[in-house]
DNA sequence: ATACATATTTTCAATTTGCAACTAACAAAA
DNA sequence: TTTTGTTAGTTGCAAATTGAAAATATGTAT
């Protein structure tokens, strides 16, 4: 008789603060490794049917009590030494959330981390983490995937600076908006403008049929 | 109590033939669906660690006898309905040879069958087949990745044609050989030509540094 | 030799890009 | 009321890139 397997959902939810890529993480309650900080994550049931999505989304809520606008899978994990119960596979997601959604309720604590500098994580959650930010900042160089980091609202502006700080490198003004023109995943918000003490600027939202527009690649 | 969740692996073996992109299915022996044909597949074993990599290149070998040069990890599907035995998890894999490399020997019989107009496959597998078609296709627009379904050397021109197969749009001759040799991923052999019964043409092969190169993306 | 087939490079107009300068809108200071 | 500062958004243009076709190269067959 083999030993069974556990399957859990882990969640990589990322935000910008600061200027950073930071992550959500969670201090653990219960053995193993019991208040260290990891991901959040728990097992995945029966009737969470054809992909694990429902349970990934069923997970960061009870965890975290929050809900994403794009949750996508990334990888799974597994093996017999990742986790010291015994053989184990990790259903891994990322997440993606503005700072704004990121208040702390009663029930649920948790902390943010720069996934620049990170500390030894418990299981191989530093890897799962690793994995998880090559695969946004590869997916921001050719789609609309930063989007997901600002609230619903938001300038040609802010989302320029939410591209620069995703990929760590500066975009050039007319360049990203005559792109953004061509691509049209993005609607302006008739009469909205944010005002502050200079000229107020348009404020766009993602179009409702756009999770993920792409950019052109090239052969 | 929960009752068990089974995993598997289950890959989605690419080649190119009769300038159609088909797949690689095998009889299933034993229920459910006996006789019928379904994606390679097996049960992942404790010992295989990390990622299940391991186990994916152990049931393609022992399904089919094959090895092949590019094996990615692509979802993993799960839920309680997709397999008739209760829950169930399946690790998917894709992987691509050339056509040649699928001689079937006495213990291993395969069919190939063209990935469009697919008949109805056991458990999610057309899911499974669709999904990983989409990402050959889209992961093909932007790097090496139609190399691994040449043999270890080939000719410029069988390079463009494969990636035309792959993509179903034509490609400029010069361009395509201009973003080549930008992207320095192939090596060309010396003295190596393939002649017919015209000029012939230089050989070349993927880098050994090389598993997968990627074009310019741009935001 | 000559014709022919395929491989590979070159040419060049048309388009796209990167960069910088320019205009616009607002608030606060003078 | 004019000026100044700051951010928003546009425009112009040289340089680089692209797409399509023509030119050149290298082999076989006759």
């Amino acid at each position: 008789m083999e030993p069974a397997l556990i399957v859990t959902v882990d969640i990589v939810l990322f935000t910008l603060s600061d200027g950073q890529l930071k992550i959500v993480l969670l201090r653990r309650e219960l053995d193993p490794y019991a208040q260290q900080l990891a991901l959040p994550g728990g097992y995945i049931h029966p009737e969470e049917d054809r992909d694990s999505l429902a349970a990934a989304e069923r997970v960061l809520r009870q965890k975290t009590g929050l809900v994403s606008p794009y949750l996508e899978q990334l990888f799974t994990f597994s093996g017999g030494v990742r986790d010291p119960r015994g053989w184990s596979a990790s259903i891994a997601y990322y997440a993606l959330v503005h700072e704004s959604v990121l208040q702390p309720d009663a029930e649920h604590r948790f902390e943010l981390l720069a996934v620049d500098g990170l500390p030894d994580l418990p299981f191989d959650h530093n890897r799962i983490v690793a994995h998880a930010s090559q695969r946004l900042r590869d997916k921001s160089t050719y789609s609309s995937l930063p989007c997901h980091l600002l609230p619903g609202q938001f300038t040609l502006t802010e989302l320029q600076h939410t591209y620069e700080q995703v990929l760590g490198i500066s975009l050039d003004k007319s360049v990203f908006r005559r792109k953004l023109g061509e691509l049209d995943f993005l609607e302006a918000i008739p009469n909205a403008m944010r005002s502050g003490k200079h000229r107020p600027a348009q404020l766009y939202k993602l179009r409702d049929d756009a999770r993920l527009a792409l950019f052109n690649k090239t052969v």
